[in-house]
DNA sequence: GTTATCGGTTAACTAATGGTAACTAGTAAC
DNA sequence: GTTACTAGTTACCATTAGTTAACCGATAAC
């Protein structure tokens, strides 16, 4: 894998690759999660503390969204051996490898924003 | 707006951004037509034409699109003055603009895959 | 034994996305 | 007048995404 023989895909290569991208960060939370767990990358990130921080997911979101953020081995799940147990959650090394495709994504937002509102 | 003081966007709208990018560029065709009319540029992209390049795509589907596009001004429509009248489709010098922001999305989707894969 | 916290799950709903097929109007060839 | 091509629109349906609210077992405080 070390040889690696990237940039040249086929053109539905790189239309597979971005619905690849979509599907791991698009949504209405994905994104809000990895950031939140960024900020606070210091603390114990809990299910509950991060369901206090994140306003109005439900649990059942939250919980469904750390699931596949954990199966895409973005976010880490470790049980804490207390009573009663807790749950910590943290971003991955690799999960940070998001933020510079996301930091493209939000320049042109905001560069999109600007060119619509002059349109009026 | 010349003297831009961008570049210092909080969370929220940094967030907002990411979604207004993945409202006008996701889904399952914009980014397919722009390559497609970024492919044929120097052709008269027809409404039928366009359909029929673009495999499996719909009138429906295509008609809404292509009027999201034209919105955002990624596309312009130009009625011809034929007979039958035809509709000329073109990507704009500022629909261009979004190539480079996919681009990321398409690196970091094909190295995603290979992360996944030797996981197994 | 009742109440609260932990980390969730379940069922039932609504909203958004996209697909299918039929249909429109205008023009032209046969 | 029937068929075909232009550029779409309309109505209906299925799937997916996300919301709401109730519930679960385990543990601990009162």
């Amino acid at each position: 894998m070390r040889d690696n023989k990237r940039q040249e895909a086929t053109c539905e290569q790189e239309l597979n690759a971005i619905r690849d991208s979509l599907e791991v960060l698009g949504g209405k939370w994905k994104l809000r999660i990895m950031r939140h767990l960024n900020n606070h990358i210091n603390e114990t990130n809990t299910f509950k503390k991060i369901q206090r921080g994140i306003e109005d997911i439900s649990a059942k979101m939250l919980s469904k969204e750390l699931q596949d953020l954990e199966i895409n081995l973005l976010v880490s799940r470790t049980v804490m051996n207390t009573k009663p147990i807790t749950v910590r959650y943290a971003i991955t090394a690799y999960g940070q490898s998001v933020f510079p495709v996301t930091e493209s994504l939000v320049n042109w937002g905001l560069n999109h924003r600007q060119k619509i509102k002059q349109k009026d």
